[in-house]
DNA sequence: TGATAAACTGAACTTTGATTTAGTTTAATT
DNA sequence: AATTAAACTAAATCAAAGTTCAGTTTATCA
């Protein structure tokens, strides 16, 4: 239906890790979406005008592909977290400044889902839901220093980190660049909302 | 491992209802946590002691499968905004109460995730779509009644009941009876962080 | 106790989707 | 224009999981 440009439209001279990238993101989308299960090779190359096939030529097989998207999120995710804890002043800010770079880097580089039990290779996944821990640890570690620096009020770091992150993560079930709103939009309502809740000050 | 307590390992005369709702309960679990396509039929039979087979003594197939624990889910979920919407005095309120009484109906009933699209029977899954829908909605004039009657601080209604909602439905992801806290502590937590958000007051 | 129906099992069958194979098209190059 | 490598495709194969089938066990009851 709604044609999107992917590099395998454009016309001849492209590059290898152009497609890469598209082939990727594309995967990347529809797994979060839809989870890894439900989604077919077969609907990642529908998205991409290309046969099934094809795919192996970009990566070993499926869950190879959800590996590299992994690698890429992950990737993308700990530069976030870096940037955001050299920049921030207190506890709070970080969390700010931290949200606003994941939503920046888009629904590309997304947040990693609970999809990791699919990657076969167990030393890749091992080291990869180490990497996904230690984040989840930093963002609960900007929590606890806000408490401490009067930032953030009393709370449960780990409940609160989950609660978060969470939603965060949800985003990616129902939003659509389709949609109303573009994802910078979306997370200064989120950011208003995890800062301020609900009741009115 | 861990063996658990159902209606199989019971003696003989138990009843055919216990059965089903073992069933129920132990697949909305696998559903909710890996979702509807990375869980097997030999996954649930598993953890009943039975052999996959014998599933279909209970149910049709696979996808009627999915489809019971979604009428369960939204019958439970609709019974609770009923009596939420019923006993809070402003937005704010039926928000809390909502929320709380969800939880109790405890992760056997739990908010159906998007698993709607695995459903076959197109009529009954439109049916159930618009149920969904109906409950957001639901949801969003709380928010909405919150805003006017000044228990709820302005912004975008939708938004708000997506972050809210995606938090509370990716609990079922980490959620497990092992951890610490109970399912009523978390709400506790929940509620709290919803309510006064990070910033202290 | 023997008959009967319900509950259940193991093996066979089917479907779906991942992977492999063999070969074709395309793009660049000499 | 002919050659070659890369990109890709269609068809065949394979594996996992859903479903069906034929029969066995269990529970109830005349």
């Amino acid at each position: 239906m709604a044609e999107k440009k992917s590099s395998w439209d454009l016309a001849k001279g492209e590059q290898l890790r152009l497609k890469q990238e598209a082939l990727l993101e594309e995967a990347a989308i529809l797994f979060n979406h839809k989870g890894y299960s439900a989604t077919s090779l077969e609907d990642i190359a529908e998205r991409l005008n290309i046969t099934k096939t094809a795919i192996y030529h970009y990566v070993k097989n499926k869950s190879d592909l959800l590996y590299q998207c992994y690698l890429r999120a992950m990737d993308a995710t700990e530069e976030c977290y870096e940037k955001a804890d050299a920049s921030g002043a207190n506890g709070l800010e970080k969390i700010v400044h931290y949200l606003r770079l994941d939503a920046a880097s888009g629904p590309i580089a997304m947040t990693p889902l609970s999809e990791l039990d699919s990657i076969k290779n167990e030393t890749a996944r091992n080291k990869l839901a180490a990497r996904l821990d230690q984040c989840e640890i930093q963002f609960q570690n900007f929590i606890i220093e806000g408490i401490k620096d009067g930032s953030i009020a009393e709370c449960d770091p780990k409940m609160t980190m989950q609660f978060i992150l969470g939603a965060s993560r949800w985003t990616m079930k129902w939003y659509s660049p389709k949609g109303q709103k573009a994802l910078s939009e979306i997370v200064e309502d989120f950011l208003s909302f995890v800062l301020k809740g609900l009741i009115p000050r």
